[in-house]
DNA sequence: CCGAATCCTAAGCGATACTG
DNA sequence: CAGTATCGCTTAGGATTCGG
């Protein structure tokens, strides 16, 4: 007997990848578990992106949780960006993704 | 110092993610993980779905080599659908996805 | 039963210019 | 340096209809 969900948003995995589906969110997380990071230097790591795009994808980070904002008060104005230990908890599972995707693309996906 | 990426397709993690990143992409590998299944079984197994879009989303799957699509030569006619071994083999990882969104909505993610 | 064709809308993303 | 405002494009997704 199969299961069936009256809401789309019933589906865990599916909460997950909304969280972090984002054309550019994948790459922040990516810097970001380096450590701390100010806006302009992540902007510059990341090219081609707008500040406007990327400050929304911050945005969606910061309000699931998974990022925080902090305001230093400097002059020049200084901001910094750093994962949650709700979004540091993902870090391994995407790493695995990592590594499944490396696989992946050289079509010798074996056992996981 | 940090990396940059020069191309937005080189992360290995956002190649995973847009792979299965659709509305209905996950929930079919939800159901598909319990084997094979009939097209109309699984598009009634996912209300609110269009035949269309359901349709667009097991291409891209099977395009991706994560899904195979299987004709019996019988009438009526039947189409089954099931995950391929690269497809079986991100199982896994999706679920460990599913432990943490769980443990996401309900605020409380410590250590993975 | 399975799928293609058409039309439509909402959202994501991008370019650009401007501000404290 | 960090952020906002405006505009326009492109695409994913949905409703519906038709066909083998």
């Amino acid at each position: 007997m199969r299961h069936t969900y009256r809401d789309v948003e019933q589906c865990a995995t599916k909460v997950a990848l909304d969280l972090i589906s984002g054309k550019w969110k994948p790459i922040i997380f990516f810097h970001l578990s380096s450590g701390a990071i100010r806006f302009t230097e992540l902007w510059r790591a990341i090219p081609r992106v707008s500040k406007k795009v990327l400050l929304e994808q911050l945005r969606q980070l910061e309000n699931a949780g998974l990022v925080e904002r902090t305001v230093h008060n400097n002059f020049p104005p200084e901001v910094t960006y750093q994962l949650t230990p709700k979004g540091a908890a993902l870090a391994p599972i995407l790493h695995r993704l990592d590594q499944w995707a490396m696989m992946y693309v050289q079509g010798v996906v074996q056992i996981s």
